[in-house]
DNA sequence: GCGAATATAATAGCATTACTATCATAATTA
DNA sequence: TAATTATGATAGTAATGCTATTATATTCGC
């Protein structure tokens, strides 16, 4: 019987690692998926922007860096601003790929929004089954440069052309599991929003500004603190 | 008996409206405070800013608009970036002022953290005692761009040089409340920290990404959220 | 296997940005 | 009134954020 599953997982995996994450085709100019050139773009992006980060960031050091001329990235996206794009919408698309796989079979409402939430908030560690991307890398890039993907003035733009529909959908997949716990409760959206961005800024505090969090030893105190503030919201008198 | 506390009440303002909030010296190059130049950059500035956005504000954009050279500006601020600082600084200044005096007097921790929390996270009308700074405008910036002040690959240095300690400082005022109420509670500074910087993300959602956020007709949905997760945390049972 | 289409490389160029430098003139201060 | 200091006017430079052009590969249909 546990052999028997041990063969499910495998099965499982093999399909899962011919999958590819779905984003949105406003982004890019041509998909990056497609040609090796473009992973090279995708690849090479995260590492270059996670070691000098967004601002120092060209396509011209991109192009260096892969040893493709600058102009050739040009032809994959319009901008860096659209690389960042797309960098988080596939970060979004793949944590939520991973949170159904993590949430199938299990039917208390309270366990899933207690694994929902771990996942969301913990630090990543390396998916073997998405081939070319690190996702740790791109982890820390979510942490220190997601807010820049939508705080500029062409949000409203974007946002018609759907390329936060990933972000979007993972937050309504999480507060629908709020809902089915207390019906009752307002500020689902709000609620989940602000715990997932709060964590990444409480794990960036960590390294930075850690006046602004708290350390506490023997626990991942942000994973603790995320799902206390869930819990007792959704089961919150008020 | 009122006559005579307003009477305090005006002689309070007469004596705020000359002082100036201080800000780092770390952050300008000469402090702008002490000419007319140096207001008209900072309030060009924020003009500037809430109207194009950070990305697209540069020196000499904010030169023609305030109609100085930028080489001018460039005299007061090292780059738009320590102008941002500057101003987030200012803000967390005035904050701060503020806050404490509407703490004077108020012996219940509770009631303190309430009103304390409620000025944090609602919206900011003008506020005449500090003359030339639009505080309305200024706080649409704080709401979005300040994460851009600190999301650099700069912070450690600029953390190092007390850039941000008006944010520390604020934070930690509030922090030492909570833990009145609750000593025992282990995420005080994660707890304010993530309440301030929610509550601006989602009165950013609320404008731009409606789906990350809820709107409830009769109240100012944000700040009842800030407040309940606030009293939750402190007064929870874990 | 060959020609046609398509993708990439190589190179150039151009307007804007992010500054720095210089010098003249105005305002302040000793 | 001279000396200092602040501002204005103007120039210049390296890097950024692109676009264009042409040549060379690579892939695809037949």
């Amino acid at each position: 019987m546990l052999l028997y599953s041990h063969i499910i997982i495998l099965f499982m995996q093999e399909l899962i690692s011919k999958l590819s994450i779905r984003v949105n085709s406003h982004i890019y100019l041509k998909d990056p998926e497609t040609s090796d050139l473009g992973k090279r773009i995708v690849d090479g992006g995260i590492d270059l922007i996670d070691e000098i980060g967004f601002e120092a960031f060209t396509f011209r050091k991109l192009g260096q860096h892969i040893k493709s001329p600058e102009a050739s990235i040009y032809r994959y996206f319009e901008s860096k601003h659209k690389l960042l794009l797309y960098l988080m919408s596939w970060y979004w698309g793949w944590m939520e790929y991973r949170m159904v796989l993590g949430l199938t079979n299990i039917k208390s409402p309270q366990e899933r929004l207690n694994i929902a939430i771990t996942m969301l908030t913990e630090q990543v560690s390396q998916d073997s089954n998405f081939s070319h991307i690190d996702e740790v890398k791109l982890n820390r890039i979510v942490i220190s440069e997601s807010s820049k993907s939508y705080l500029t003035k062409d949000v409203d733009h974007e946002n018609k052309e759907g390329v936060f529909s990933g972000y979007k959908s993972l937050v309504a997949r999480v507060s629908d599991i709020v809902e089915e716990i207390n019906p009752n409760y307002k500020y689902r959206h709000m609620l989940v929003s602000t715990v997932i961005e709060g964590a990444h800024h409480q794990r960036y505090f960590v390294e930075h500004l850690p006046k602004l969090t708290d350390v506490v030893k023997g626990e991942d105190a942000i994973v603790t603190f995320s799902l206390q503030i869930m819990i007792n919201a959704v089961q919150g008198n008020e």
